[in-house]
DNA sequence: GAAAACATACCGACCAGTTGGTATTGTCGT
DNA sequence: ACGACAATACCAACTGGTCGGTATGTTTTC
């Protein structure tokens, strides 16, 4: 067995957790299997986090830092036009679809499911991961709706939308152990916003 | 103590896991705990259920009859234009998220998020109610747009999406400890088709 | 040499599942 | 109509193992 460097054995955690959590959900995620995946003991463990649901709380966290300086340093950010941009992230999200499905699984949507009732504070660290991912694209939506108007829609509103969609997208996605529906979700997104800011793109047809 | 009359042992346990599963999710709720929330003993548990996973099955194919049989007896279906019936079926699924936030939690949609790797059996059966959810829908869309075809879409992907918005929805409502979130995605879903078939409604203004 | 970063050994509670048994019900020959 | 018998439905106690968590080391770093 070798031994961890000294020093890394809380980011290791973090990351064993991240992956055994999507695979597995929160609670069937034993300490000692994250443990054993980390490579580190339960001296370790308890030296980092003062519970289960402390590492679940971090966990959350780290996901919201993560997938925020990945958005936020991504190129699709330099394209010029705001609803180009709105599109670029939507190819980006639709990119992400690629990699295997426990990898495009979302930790903070699959712990609120099960710990919203049981552990508050995962509960709002989640929130807070859902919100800041739908930050990203808001500000984006925020522009594109200051030069061209709709009657009765805000760009928080249809930013949730986008959580809306990625998070349904997984779910079917799950279900059908198929990334297929998660796609199609995002394509009848992209066409919702094309209709609704009379911007007709690129045919791309949602039904297979 | 008092007994549980001979024969509801069964009904009792699929009840009790309903109610148990949607608030703390599967792999949380405990067979002991599910005897409790029954008033059964454990011996009844292991005889009409050969292992916790056959209960989480019957649970869910539960799920997937009593909802059906819900959504087939609802008044909505005698609306006599497909469309008008379709969106008769959104104003259905919005009240049904008057009810306490456990309440209107999918069974499927929460357990599938845990179970998709670790018990194939659970993922079938979610699966499987999934789809049968949105094949009530699809029979009207499938009449909309046989009335007023649009391009690209089929019946089968926008019952999809209907999905997508519900489950999406409980996830954010969940995070959000609130419902807003999941009337917010159907309200987008109503403009959406609103747009798709050219059917202006009643304003509606999806921000809050 | 003190504090941080671990490791080891262990605890009581709880886990899914099994056991051997009893009460109730249906069935069938007479 | 009735007793023999079997199947079903259920129960209480228990099993080996695992759970989250703790107490007490040992090693490394400053």
């Amino acid at each position: 067995m070798t031994r961890v460097p000294r020093g890394e054995a809380r980011a290791r955690l973090i990351a064993a957790a991240r992956d055994l959590v999507r695979r597995k959900g929160y609670a069937a995620t034993s300490v000692d299997e994250l443990c054993a995946a980390a490579g580190v003991t339960k001296g370790a463990f308890f030296h980092h986090f003062a519970s289960k649901e402390a590492l679940g709380v971090a966990l959350v966290q780290d996901w919201t830092e993560t997938t925020g300086a990945m958005f936020a340093a991504h190129p699709y950010n330099q394209v010029p036009d705001p609803l180009d941009r709105v599109f670029a992230y939507i190819d980006l999200r639709r990119s992400l679809l690629d990699t295997p499905l426990p990898e495009f699984s979302c930790v903070a949507g699959t712990t609120v499911q099960e710990t919203y009732l049981t552990a508050p504070a995962i509960r709002r660290a989640a929130a807070e991961s859902i919100a800041s991912g739908g930050e990203h694209v808001r500000a984006h939506l925020a522009q594109a709706l200051a030069a061209h108007p709709v009657a009765g829609i805000s760009a928080d509103s249809l930013a949730r939308q986008f959580q809306i969609a990625v998070q349904g997208g997984i779910i079917l996605a799950k279900a059908a152990g198929d990334p297929a529906p998660a796609r199609e979700a995002l394509d009848h997104l992209e066409r919702y916003l094309r209709l609704l800011f009379d911007r007709p793109g690129p045919v791309r047809a949602p039904a297979r």
